[in-house]
RNA sequence: GCCCCCGUAGCCCAAUCGGCAGAGGCAGGCGACUUAAAAUCGCUUCAGUCAGGGUUCGAGUCCCUGCGGGGGCACCA
């Protein structure tokens, strides 16, 4: 590798860095506009690796872009240092998981510093501090206080093999954890919840406000995820029992459709309607089905196209707007936590009640026809005795019975009273008019979001501050005991067994009763992580101090976040949470804002050989590419590989190609032989053009997330620069000095320590990080004169030079007088003739 | 099954508003320097934009259909 010693500049700097401390905000009289630049923060694994360091890049594109825009900005680093991995490294070695964590942070930090990224490091922050979690603890309170923080029984997902509850959010599509791999089971338990569902309609609603600054992937994902589903809730009367069963639909226009009904078998509502039925055979045959039910896994049940099994139940309800009788069944296809956990069955509308239907040979009635027209004058119908439309013969639609296609398409109601002939939309709306009328449902929204499950059954997190009394109250710690401390681990066994460790804490766990001293116990349990992250940008903003868990105030003048980074697989996750967090912090008037995060970049991946890098894989690690080519050439290398959100095959890119540009340009920084204070406007000016050029264009692209663009055109100025240098005006011109000062003036984006290096070679001792961005000079911009392009039906016949002021008559003048266009024009008729002055020029013929 | 994103040279990728398909890099080729090689420097080959249809004076760009790739949700009523 020819150029520099790249090693002995990243030491050099690093150490100045450390001196100086050039990012550090003091916000005290700085008069700048402030922009706060945010980095998912990270588990401290020990190592930086691949996915850091590209994140990093990245972030750190953007802040010191706003570094150069004249800004004051806010970039922090923290650590997620709560969770399983340094409680299971504790484990296996017998120590505390403070060791293993601290020194993993001390390991990493020493990496992040000399990965060179343009940090505040006064304010990091660890998760896993008392002085950190104590706010966690605090927002719980405040949230228990308003009801947003609760307990209670109910199937929830265990990882058998962290022997922890988990969210649904942590459970992949394939029913393991998104953690350990475990196959995730159901158990069913006590557990706290945050009432994350009553913010639903928000969270989904106020991603519209994140339109276009948000990838439209993690907008999309988001709504997913949370899943509204518009339609009604309908009453059905049950025979001998007073309360009624109140189901969702999506489709209320099919109600005279209902055949039967179905509930969840594992339902407290299957188990009541059994219980209320004399037949014991019925009973027993109940209960059998429900074993097998309960026997089967998560996965399976979570596999679409599964038979449907079910057996009835015995029981009949009543139709609210026919009046008719239809039996009550039970089925696995109906899940207990969805809805009301039980469905009205539509077979000849729904494939599933369809399916169900025929493999119990339940009756099938089509009430839309589908091959009706949608729009358009409703044909008049003939209704029978009961009400019910005769068809002409060619309305007649297909029958599901026959071919077991349930008919779920637009159409016009049929054999629906007086709803018939209405289209679907407004058959929705009628019936539910209708039904609202008389009291039997009304219009209802349903949500696919779950609350979140917050409640861990491990030690190193944050112990929930709740007391439970001997009379099983729960009594919150009071505010002026936070934070509740972690015990040390001396003699305790963190080997999960499936309940918290902290239960045989036996010190720390027996308290007395705030309210009356009496004996007590504090809950065992600790906090999912993700309550760590969901409000860790406020932090940062006061990170040391011991009052309150942040400044509303620092609040008003920094957040909400202007740019976040970081990978996509907390789409999700972190980022609902986040945005959860917030708006209950708004509710209770602690911050002015609803949404945490301005702007959202979310990094792709570094892949090799089609797998994501790491040191465990073998093959190609980060250490030792920075080892081979420096930290500039590495972060270069992934500015450049192409738009920042896409996957980078670390076989595609060129990291030794990065290394040569570098090498490029610190050499022109070395040719420069004029003075710091040459004229410029005395130089080469079609260097100062490209110059300027790039001085104009770069700020959008880079707020516009193409850095591989601008490092493209940065490639383009070094490449024009050392033509000057080699075989035009020569080194001593002003040109080459303005336009290499701009080079490490951009390159600081991409690769500080050589631009910090440049920099000081062209006679600056101020940080080129922050010394600001050139303005382009207008009148270096102003074309002299344009090429226009001659078309004739679109096919460019010729190309003249022109002033960019041309008028539109003069342009159309010359385009006619053109040879090439007279030969292609020939004999044929000119139909039309579009004129765009100065560019184009377009003649159409026949 | 529903929804979202993406298909441009051998490869990674550019192409503001619909207006000359190529900025930059990798790989390749030729040349200069060198005893030779590496490094460096200069020059250079390479696609008509996945396919089909439509809108338009004009489509890589907008619309429809299909194919291919990636992702999310899913017995969700």
């Amino acid at each position: 590798m020819g150029g520099y010693d790249f090693a002995s500049l990243q030491t050099k700097w690093q150490a100045i860095w450390e001196e100086r401390q050039p990012f550090t905000v003091s916000d005290a009289g700085d008069k700048r506009p402030r922009k706060y630049v945010m980095d998912m923060f990270s588990y401290p694994s020990g190592d930086l690796h691949m996915g850091h360091a590209e994140a990093f890049a990245f972030g750190d594109v953007v802040a010191r872009y706003w570094w150069q825009q004249g800004f004051q900005v806010l970039h922090p680093v923290g650590w997620d240092s709560f969770g399983l991995p340094a409680e299971n490294a504790a484990i296996k070695r017998g120590t505390d998981p403070r060791e293993w964590t601290y020194s993993n942070i001390d390991q990493q930090r020493a990496a992040m510093k000399a990965y060179g990224v343009s940090v505040d490091w006064t304010r990091e922050i660890h998760t896993s501090d008392p002085e950190y979690y104590k706010w966690n603890q605090w927002l719980f309170l405040k949230m228990y206080e308003k009801g947003l923080a609760y307990r209670k029984d109910s199937w929830v997902n265990w990882d058998p093999v962290d022997q922890t509850v988990l969210a649904n959010e942590q459970v992949l599509a394939d029913g393991t954890s998104d953690r350990s791999g475990a196959v995730v089971v159901k158990k069913k338990l006590t557990q706290w919840y945050f009432k994350i569902t009553d913010y639903a309609d928000r969270l989904l609603d106020d991603l519209n406000q994140l339109e276009g600054r948000w990838p439209s992937k993690v907008l999309a994902m988001q709504r997913n995820w949370i899943g509204r589903s518009t339609g009604a809730d309908v009453d059905f009367v049950v025979e001998g029992r007073s309360e009624k069963i109140t189901v969702f639909t999506t489709r209320p226009d099919t109600l005279f459709g209902v055949t039967f009904m179905v509930v969840a078998p594992e339902s407290d509502l299957a188990a009541e309607l059994v219980a209320g039925q004399d037949d014991a055979q019925i009973r027993a045959v109940f209960q059998d089905f429900l074993t097998e039910v309960q026997k089967s896994s998560e996965i399976e049940r979570m596999t679409a196209d599964r038979p449907k099994n079910g057996v009835f139940l015995g029981r009949y309800a009543k139709n609210p707007i026919t009046g008719e009788r239809i039996p009550v069944w039970a089925a696995d296809y109906v899940l207990p936590d969805y809805g009301h956990g039980a469905v009205m069955a539509v077979p000849a509308h729904d494939q599933r009640d369809l399916d169900f239907a025929l493999k119990y040979d339940l009756p099938v009635r089509v009430v839309v026809d589908v091959n009706a027209p949608v729009t358009g004058v409703i044909p008049a119908l003939e209704l029978d005795e009961n009400g019910l439309a005769i068809l002409p013969d060619d309305l007649e639609p297909s029958n599901p019975a026959e071919t077991g296609e349930a008919l779920t398409g637009e159409g016009r109601l049929l054999n629906s009273g007086v709803f018939t002939g209405l289209s679907k939309s407004t058959g929705i709306k009628k019936i539910i008019e209708a039904l609202e009328t008389s009291g039997d449902g009304r219009a209802a929204k349903t949500y696919r979001l779950r609350d979140w499950l917050i409640s861990r059954q491990r030690f190193w997190g944050t112990p929930i501050p709740i007391i439970h009394g001997a009379d099983g109250t729960e009594v919150p710690v009071p505010y002026d005991q936070l934070p509740v401390e972690l015990p040390s681990t001396e003699g305790l066994d963190l080997k999960p067994k499936g309940q918290s460790p902290l239960g045989a804490a036996t010190d720390w766990v027996s308290v007395k009763d705030p309210r009356d001293g009496s004996d007590a116990l504090r809950d065992p349990d600790t906090m999912d992580t993700f309550v760590d992250s969901s409000w860790y940008y406020l932090r940062y903003l006061n990170p040391n101090d011991p009052d309150k868990a942040f400044d509303p105030k620092e609040a008003d003048k920094w957040a909400p976040v202007d740019q976040y980074v970081g990978g996509v697989e907390h789409a999700i996750l972190h980022l609902l949470y986040a945005r959860f967090i917030t708006k209950v912090l708004f509710d209770l008037g602690y911050v002015g804002f609803t949404e945490p995060f301005s702007a959202l970049l979310n990094q792709g991946m570094v892949l090799s050989g089609g797998a994501k890098m790491s040191k465990s894989k073998g093959g190609v690690n980060l250490s030792d590419e920075l080892a081979l080519h420096g930290v500039d050439a590495i972060r270069l290398t992934m500015a450049f590989a192409g738009p920042p959100e896409d996957d980078i095959n670390w076989e595609d890119v060129s990291p030794a190609g990065a290394a040569k540009f570098l090498a490029r340009a610190y050499r022109l920084a070395k040719d420069v032989t004029s003075a710091p204070d040459a004229v410029w406007s005395e130089g080469d000016q079609n260097l100062r053009r490209v110059t300027h050029r790039f001085l104009s264009e770069s700020p959008g692209l880079v707020e516009a997330f193409k850095f591989n663009v601008v490092v493209a055109r940065l490639m383009e100025l070094v490449n024009a620069i050392r033509k000057v240098v080699d075989s035009g005006a020569g080194a001593a011109d002003p040109a080459v000095r303005e336009a290499t000062e701009t080079v490490a003036l951009a390159l600081s984006l991409f690769s500080p320590f050589v631009a910090s290096e440049m920099w000081e070679m062209l006679g600056y001792d101020s940080d080129v990080a922050t010394y600001g961005w050139r303005k382009a000079d207008p009148t270096l911009l102003v074309e002299t004169s344009i090429t226009a392009i001659i078309q004739v039906n679109g096919k460019v016949r010729d190309r003249i030079e022109v002033s960019p002021k041309i008028a539109s008559d003069e342009l159309e003048k010359l385009a006619r007088a053109s040879e090439a266009v007279i030969r292609a024009v020939g004999d044929k008729e000119i139909v039309n003739v579009i004129v765009r002055a100065p560019r184009v020029v377009n003649i159409a013929v026949r």
